[in-house]
Formats: C-alpha cells, sequence, structure tokens
DNA sequence: TCAAGATTGATGCAGCTGCATTTAGTAGGC
DNA sequence: GCCTACTAAATGCAGCTGCATCAATCTTGA
C-alpha cells in the first residue's frame, strides 16, 4: 500500500493545493479591500436570488451550496444580522423556515458580482486562454469524484459560486 | 471594470475551488481515518527532517511552508506539545529559537507519508494518466502567481508539501 | 554610543469550522 | 391515539485562522 503515486500525480496534488490557495486568497484579498464580505455570502445571496419566489428552505440552500447543515444555520444567522435576509416561518413544516433574500442583498450580490468577476478576471481569465480553461476544466473534472456537474451557462450571466 | 470574465475562464475558476475542496477533504478524511493528525503537521514534520541537522528556525519554515508568522508560532507549539519537535535556544540570536524534530516526530512523518501517499494515489493518480497530470500541472502553473516551482524529484521520495 | 527602525516570536481577540448534541416537529405503524 | 423513527434547524464546545499588537533583541547610521 505503499509509494504508489506516480512523481506526476504527486505534483498534480501539490499544485492544486498550491494554486488553489493563492488564487482563492487573491480573489478574496480583491473582494476584501473592496469592501465586501466573505465569498460565502456572495454564494448564498447568489442562491437565494435565483430562486423564483425569492426564498429557499435552509435545507436547499444547503444542498446547493455543499456546505454542511450547522454551517448554512450560522450563515444565515449571519446574512440576517446584516439585513440581507429574513427568516420567514414555514406553514406547511413548522420545524422548518423560508429565508428570503432582502432588497439590500440583492443589490449587495450585485455589487459583488463587480468585483468578484473582476478579480475572476483579474487571477484567472486573463492568464489562461479559453481554449487552456476548458482543458482545465476538463482535467480538473476528471478529479471531481462524481460532484454533480456544473453548468458553465448558468454561471456565466450573475455570478458564480465558489466551492 | 464589468462582465469581464470569460464564461471558460469563469468555469475553470468554479471547478478549480471545487474541486480541490473536495480532493483536500477527502485526503484529510483518509488522514483522520488513519488516526493521523492534519496535513499542516505532516508538512512541518517534513520539513524539518529535511533540514541536515534537524533544525530549523521558525522564520525559515514559515517560508518553506508559505504560512504566516503567527500560524508557524502556533503550528510548533502543538507539535511540542505532542512531543513531535523539541524547541532549542539560538545562541548567535537570542531573539530567537531553533526547532528540532525528535525521533518520535521522524517515526510519524514516516507512517503519515504511507497513508498520505496512498491517499494521494486514490484521490488524484489513480484518475489522471501521468501525461494527463503533466498537462494539469501546466495549466495551474501558469495561474501561480509567480510562486516558487516545487521540483517534482524533491517531493517524489518522501513526501510532499500541501499548500 | 545611542536612538530609530527592523526583525523574531508570542499572544489576546474575534470569527469561522467541525463535531456532537439538543430541541422541535413530522410521519408511519400498530 | 401513541410509540418509534426520522428530519429541520440551532447550539455548546474545541480547535484553527487572521489581525493587530506586544516584548525582546538586533542592526544601522549619525
Amino acid at each position: 500500500m505503499k509509494r504508489k503515486p506516480s512523481t506526476e500525480a504527486t505534483a498534480a496534488w501539490i499544485r492544486l493545493m498550491r494554486v488553489q490557495s493563492r488564487v482563492l486568497d487573491a480573489v478574496e484579498q480583491d473582494l476584501k479591500k473592496g469592501g465586501f464580505p466573505p465569498l460565502a455570502w456572495y454564494d448564498a445571496l447568489l442562491e437565494l436570488s435565483r430562486a423564483p419566489t425569492g426564498e429557499m428552505r435552509p435545507v436547499e440552500l444547503e444542498k446547493q451550496m455543499l456546505i454542511p447543515q450547522y454551517s448554512t444555520s450560522r450563515l444565515i444567522d449571519r446574512l440576517v444580522d446584516e439585513g440581507l435576509a429574513v427568516r420567514r416561518e414555514c406553514k406547511m413544516d413548522k420545524r422548518g423556515q423560508f429565508v428570503e433574500i432582502t432588497e439590500t442583498g440583492r443589490d449587495l450580490q450585485k455589487k459583488m458580482w463587480g468585483a468578484y468577476s473582476a478579480a475572476i478576471e483579474k487571477h484567472v481569465g486573463s492568464k489562461l486562454s479559453d481554449a487552456d480553461a476548458l482543458k482545465l476544466c476538463g482535467l480538473l473534472d476528471r478529479l471531481g469524484c462524481s460532484c454533480g456537474e456544473v453548468k458553465a451557462a448558468s454561471a456565466a450571466k450573475e455570478g458564480a459560486p465558489a466551492r
């Protein structure tokens, strides 16, 4: 069971870890400089804003964002504290609730997309041709442990979820 | 300044974030199941074990691992608490110190490499041919914000640093 | 020689994560 | 109806991260 990975695989692993961390840091840093909250907030706001009614069950949000339950719970807390979302009771299921994005929340999501998209362009787009970006996608997808595909189209218009 | 990135670049960004997080999780999970400490500990032990004298200044460790100063300081605390390293005073510079890996530390590093390398093979190696792994390296390197190259050779023999 | 500035390492604080547990409500079987 | 099993969400605790700051020491230059 030992010394199995090839040097190539190991090198790919190292780069995957290093480069992701560098690029993520750079993007988060750019957002912070713009006075914006962390990326996770953006992801949540984006999901909420995409919901046809503007509201979602925490459970759904959790599935969309691929983060654990407690994490969702606390993220919602923070959004609500900042007035970016509100909790609504769920009459069909009294255990549950709905989370609805506010106008402030929608505004912030849009403003963040400006800074966020600029950061993606700066730290990814400008360093890779479209063809190479596609190649990278293809290779990365093969590593994705059967993680559902992300349609490029869905990300293109209004924002991109991370994680 | 808005809506700049191509859909290809955005898709690459999303996958970079998602896949890295999945793969890292999977590897960390495997290590945890084996009863081992987190990857960061491994990285530190590896750097220390590679030092010709078995000891390093925290500042050097910091530079090697590309983590912030306070993070190094606390990581060393934990290693020392667990008997994996010891602090030694530095006579040339009384502000500073040396950190030396213990035999226990060396043993742990070696044992961890068994589990770690198996995890790399399982989650990366087995999903990519060597040629594709190299392609992936090439593409990722272009995103690396002038981060120093990692020689494949240095990683091959005894372990691979993350981050 | 001595003050100003840089460097080394530690630490208090706040926020976030994971884990386990708790609380509350639902649903199914009998 | 009532007991059990399940699901939705919240929360207490520990550990880790980032940020700012601190104390101690070293270096430099006038």
